[in-house]
DNA sequence: AAGGCGTGGCT
DNA sequence: TAGCCAAGCCT
């Protein structure tokens, strides 16, 4: 159980130890939090550390966003991966200018209505730039609270009422509530890691369920493993679009098959990244949308 | 609700 | 090294 004392260290602890990230300075607007949420969607901070600078230089708001050629949008993103995230924040930035006036929303409902924005995005906009108080749950914080308060070494897979689970956790107080996120976020990061944990570097060992029953292993159930990547239609996608990002017009199809030694896998990726909106294909050739 | 969806770093 | 993991979302 957490204790007002273990929130109380685990706070100290995040002013002592927080990173200094470039999306927690007090001059990140409500769009830059946001698209810098939607880069840490399963990104790493040091990969979106170096990105979001030039993203939010050249499109600094919703609007310019929205202005901007697809294709353009595509080739900024770059490596990032799951490239169907640039389509959808740039169909956000355009609901926002449309539904909102182009300013960031700060209510939860209005975020969760906007593409690619899911439970986890929505309230750390909410809570992170606005200052409002709810639960904020990642992959960290489901880690930690998976640890300190059930005892269970792993999180399990992703759930409604994981959300409840926290909010139940949360202090009445919206500012001292957005700091227990924040530093529950940074704990699972840097400390309570999924592989090697430092307890002993932990604020809160002391009050952890876990780690008071001996770290039993996990027995519960777990997400499934992803697909091997080597040889997937993820790979394939990849490699076809990592080509047009390269190029400034299309390829030909025939010249694509080049790209990929599987002609029916090759055709899979194409027909999947076309239903995706990732590239349009005309006149026998490939392109990324204008 | 289980599986698809990129890319790179770490062990 | 092969697999795990990373500030998830969508269907």
């Amino acid at each position: 159980m957490l204790r007002p004392a273990d929130l109380d260290a685990l706070a100290g602890w995040y002013r002592e130890h927080a990173r200094d990230l470039p999306w927690r300075h007090p001059d990140f607007d409500a769009w830059g939090t946001l698209v810098s949420e939607i880069m840490l969607q399963q990104t790493q901070v040091a990969r979106v550390r170096v990105a979001i600078e030039a993203w939010l230089e050249r499109w600094p708001t919703p609007a310019a966003l929205a202005d901007a050629p697809t294709h353009e949008v595509l080739r900024q993103w770059g490596t990032l991966g799951y490239p169907r995230r640039a389509l959808r924040l740039q169909d956000a930035a355009r609901a926002i200018v449309e539904r909102h006036g182009g300013v960031v929303p700060r209510d939860v409902d209005a975020l969760l209505a906007l593409p690619g924005i899911g439970d986890y995005t929505a309230r750390a906009v909410a809570v992170f730039h606005f200052g409002d108080r709810h639960p904020v749950v990642d992959t960290n914080v489901r880690r930690v609270v998976a640890r300190a308060v059930h005892g269970q070494g792993e999180q399990g897979p992703a759930a409604r009422r994981d959300l409840a689970d926290v909010e139940a956790l949360l202090p009445g107080d919206a500012a001292d509530a957005g700091v227990l996120s924040i530093a529950l976020m940074e704990l699972g990061a840097l400390v309570c890691t999924a592989r090697a944990p430092r307890c002993d570097a932990c604020p809160i060992a002391d009050a952890c369920a876990w780690r008071a029953a001996g770290y039993p292993a996990y027995e519960g159930r777990r997400a499934p493993r992803q697909a091997r990547f080597a040889g997937s239609d993820r790979q394939a996608r990849g490699t076809v679009l990592r080509a047009l990002r390269g190029l400034d017009g299309p390829i030909a199809e025939a010249e694509a098959a080049g790209l990929w030694p599987d002609a029916a896998q090759l055709e899979r990726a194409l027909a999947s990244l076309a239903a995706d909106g990732l590239v349009v294909r005309e006149d026998g050739s490939v392109r990324l949308p204008h």
